[in-house]
DNA sequence: GGACTGATGTCAGTCGCTGACATCAAACGT
DNA sequence: ACGTTTGATGTCAGCGACTGACATCAGTCC
C-alpha cells in the first residue's frame, strides 16, 4: 500500500515490494498469487461477514431484504476502516488492472451471495438476480460514499440506494 | 479463437497467434492492446448498439424500461451470432483473466448506459443505479441463455428477467 | 539424535509487452 | 515522373511478472 500510494501501482516493481518487506521476490509470490492480489487479501473475511449476515437474517425477510442485511454489515465494516478504504480505493481507481481484479472479487461475492440465498430456499433465477442486484446497489452506494467529501454514514447510503431501487421498478 | 478453443487461452502464446495470422508478434500488439483484447474487439460496436437503442427509445418510457430496450437490442444482436457467442463464452468461462476483462467491459457498458440515461434527463444516483441494475439483468439473462440446452429466445429471457426484477422489489 | 516438515532463498527460464529504429509500399504533391 | 510523406510492418534489445526445480535451514516429531 505504501509503495502503490507513493509511486503508483504500475511503477512499483515486485522486487521493490519484496525488498521493503525484507524477503525475496520468490517469497512474495508464495504469499500472493500475483502483484494485484496484495490489495485484496482481506476479501475472504469480507465475504464471510457479508454471507454470514445474510445466512443469519430472519427467515421472515424477503430475499432482497436479507441480501440488504449483508450489504449493511459489509458497509459498517468498511466504515470502521474508512481511512484505509479511501486510500485503497484511490490506488485502485488509478489503475485498470486493479479495477478488473476488484470487479471479479465483486462477482465472486455475488455468486457466494446467490448460494446463500439458495440455502434460504430462494429458487433460481431469483437468487442470482437478487444477488447481482444487491451487489449493484452496494457498488453504487460505495462509490457515492467514497467520493463524498462530507463524511456520510455508509450504511445510510446503502439504505437510500435500496429505496432508489424500489422506486426504479415501482414508479412507472 | 481457433487457438484459444483448441488448446486453451493460457497455453496459447502470442507468438503462435501471430504466426497463424502471418504477422510478427510486434504487429499483433499494434492491433490489440494485449493478449486478452482479441476476444473483445467487438465491444465498441456492441456498446454503440446498446447505447443507441436507449437514446432513441421513446421519451415516455421510464428509465428502467429505456435501459431494457438497450438490453433487448443487444440480446437480439447476440442471438444472430449465437454459434460464435457460445464458443466465445466457453473460452472465457475457462479462464479467470478473461472473465476479469469481460467484467470491466460490462462496467464500461454500465457507465455508458448511465451517461445515456442522464442525457434523457435521469438524475443521479438513479441513472447509475438503473444502469447497474439493467446490466445485472442482462448478465444473468445472458448466463441463462448461454447455458440453456434448449435454444431459447434471448430477448425473451431478458423479458422474463425483467419481470423477476419487478417481483423482487414489489413482492414483499 | 535423526527424520520430517514448512518456510525461505537461489537460479534459470518463459512469456507478455514496450521502445527505438529500419524497411517498404502506397498515396500525395509538384 | 519523381521526390516526399505517411502508415503499416519487421527487427531487435530489454524489462518485469511469474514459475519450476533444487538447496538450505529452522523447528518439530518420534
Amino acid at each position: 500500500m505504501e509503495l502503490y500510494s507513493e509511486q503508483g501501482f504500475e511503477k512499483t516493481t515486485v522486487a521493490e515490494i519484496a525488498e521493503r518487506a525484507g524477503v525475496t521476490e520468490r517469497t512474495f509470490f508464495r504469499h500472493f498469487a500475483d502483484k494485484r492480489e496484495v490489495l485484496f487479501s482481506g476479501a475472504g473475511e469480507f465475504q464471510e461477514l457479508l454471507v454470514g449476515s445474510v445466512a443469519s437474517a430472519p427467515d421472515s425477510l424477503a430475499p432482497i431484504d436479507a441480501a440488504a442485511e449483508g450489504a449493511l454489515a459489509a458497509a459498517a465494516m468498511l466504515q470502521q476502516r474508512a481511512e484505509f478504504a479511501r486510500q485503497r480505493a484511490k490506488v485502485i481507481a488509478a489503475n485498470p488492472e486493479l479495477q478488473e481484479r476488484e470487479l471479479i472479487k465483486f462477482a465472486s461475492l455475488s455468486t457466494a451471495l446467490a448460494d446463500t440465498l439458495r440455502a434460504r430456499g430462494v429458487t433460481e433465477p431469483a437468487a442470482s438476480l437478487t444477488a447481482e442486484v444487491a451487489m449493484a446497489v452496494f457498488r453504487t452506494a460505495f462509490e457515492r460514499w467514497i467520493d463524498g467529501t462530507d463524511g456520510r454514514d455508509f450504511p445510510q447510503v446503502i439504505r437510500e440506494s435500496l429505496a432508489e431501487l424500489t422506486a426504479l421498478t415501482t414508479g412507472r
